[in-house]
DNA sequence: CCGGCAATTTGCGATAGCGCAAAACGGGCC
DNA sequence: GGCCCGTTTTGCGCTATCGCAAATTGCCGG
């Protein structure tokens, strides 16, 4: 297992504050690891004996319910953590967490968070700051929910993807890492029909271009439009 | 603007940990305000100059898109937090909260946050709790609204407000504050209309009571049961 | 280069829930 | 005690979206 390297977490928000020459102290606990595309970093339900940040790669982190459905809770960018569960005060992760790309993290023990907040204490804000944006961005999602149809919701969903993991082509943006019919479905509260059926009627108008877990957005400024879009506003 | 007794607070998540006579020192930045019943307590996208502990009646988080539909976020109970804005990094509220019963908070400066955090930096930890409660609980919901049909989220709104907020009779447990059909549907992402159709019929077979703003569940066993079957099961 | 599998597309009902509108209700205030 | 207004109920048609099923497609592995 390799060394990491300081420069490598420096910039990211949970050590803002940190002094780069404290940050081999924290990686002395760390360690990283590999995941291939496909393998799950851990499972809904398992201790939280680890928190991670991601190095390379994507992450999806799901929710399944007693009766087998799911949803996607987020896509996981380089320099984001996850697994945080430790740090609300859970002692299981509270969903499942799949490399959806050939993925590098770095791996924390749960017993070291104590530590590291005591010798550090900008942690705890830090990660205060990052729970805090989440729970905004949850309540975002059930308002969308609440007061949009599906057709938005999609919209929505993938503007926020290109946003974060956008690829800038001369002809569009491409969400850079592999995702499925179904993984939208589960991002919008909708079915993978569904969301096969919009993305058939977009493509036939120009606004992307997709295949087999790949979506390419042509006309983004349209989509926006469509995102806004009030249900009944607007010609045919 | 009377003394607030710091006996009233003691026991509160926000200040586990800290010694009780220290509270004093918390409350001497603290005063505390009544707000009639439907009196607005902020305004979501105003300056976030306070943060606030409800210490009786209850206050109705609620949310609105610029095009006007609006959605509750929570219903706060006494001894919790609402306004925390700043503690996420927030310079604006991202919600109303109003308060639905005559109601009484003890408001802290924002200004003071930083000030009782290094002074009591078990603060910042109980924060991350809270929110980090918060989070699961918008989660929860996101996979209620992804998964179930309105009349199972109804139940579980109805059991979550019997829970937090519900006064034993003999007859069943009532909602211990004024709630409408519409509130119900803002928490649920549906109409008026569908919620009141569902209590109607919910009524007509003896599982609620209920009338204007006002909620019993005559029998939540048989509502814990709704709201778990799945959509086919069960007899007509 | 081919077989097989997973992902995607699409047609075709079925329906849960919406939206509108109107009527009934209930409480509080004067 | 009666009026006024906000809340609730309910009928009725409509449609967005689901669900199922079958056909198609594109990849990956061998």
């Amino acid at each position: 297992m390799a060394k990491v390297d300081p420069s490598l977490i420096a910039h990211l928000p949970l050590f803002g504050g940190v002094k780069p020459e404290d940050l081999d102290e924290v990686l002395r606990e760390a360690r990283s690891a590999r995941y291939p595309k496909n393998s799950v970093i851990f499972e809904q339900g398992a201790d939280a004996q680890s928190f991670f940040l991601l190095l390379h790669g994507h992450v999806r982190a799901t929710k399944t319910t007693p009766t087998g459905e799911q949803i996607v809770v987020r896509y996981v960018v380089p320099g984001e953590t996850f697994g945080l569960a430790m740090a609300i005060g859970l002692a299981q992760y509270p969903a499942t967490a799949t490399a959806v790309d050939d993925s590098v993290v770095l791996i924390l023990p749960t017993a070291a968070w104590p530590r590291l907040v005591e010798r550090f204490p900008a942690l705890t804000a830090n990660m205060l700051q990052t729970i805090g944006t989440r729970l905004q961005e949850s309540h975002t999602r059930i308002l969308e929910m609440s007061t949009q149809q599906v057709e938005q919701r999609v919209a929505h969903a993938l503007l926020r993807l290109a946003k974060q993991s956008g690829k800038k082509l001369d002809h569009g943006i491409e969400i850079d890492f592999p995702i499925s019919r179904q993984d939208i479905a589960q991002m919008t509260g909708t079915t993978l029909h569904t969301v096969s059926r919009i993305l058939s009627g977009w493509e036939s108008q120009g606004l992307v271009e997709s295949g087999r877990q790949r979506i390419i957005l042509r006309d983004p400024h349209r989509i926006v439009l469509l995102a806004e879009r009030t249900a009944d506003s607007g010609p045919a």
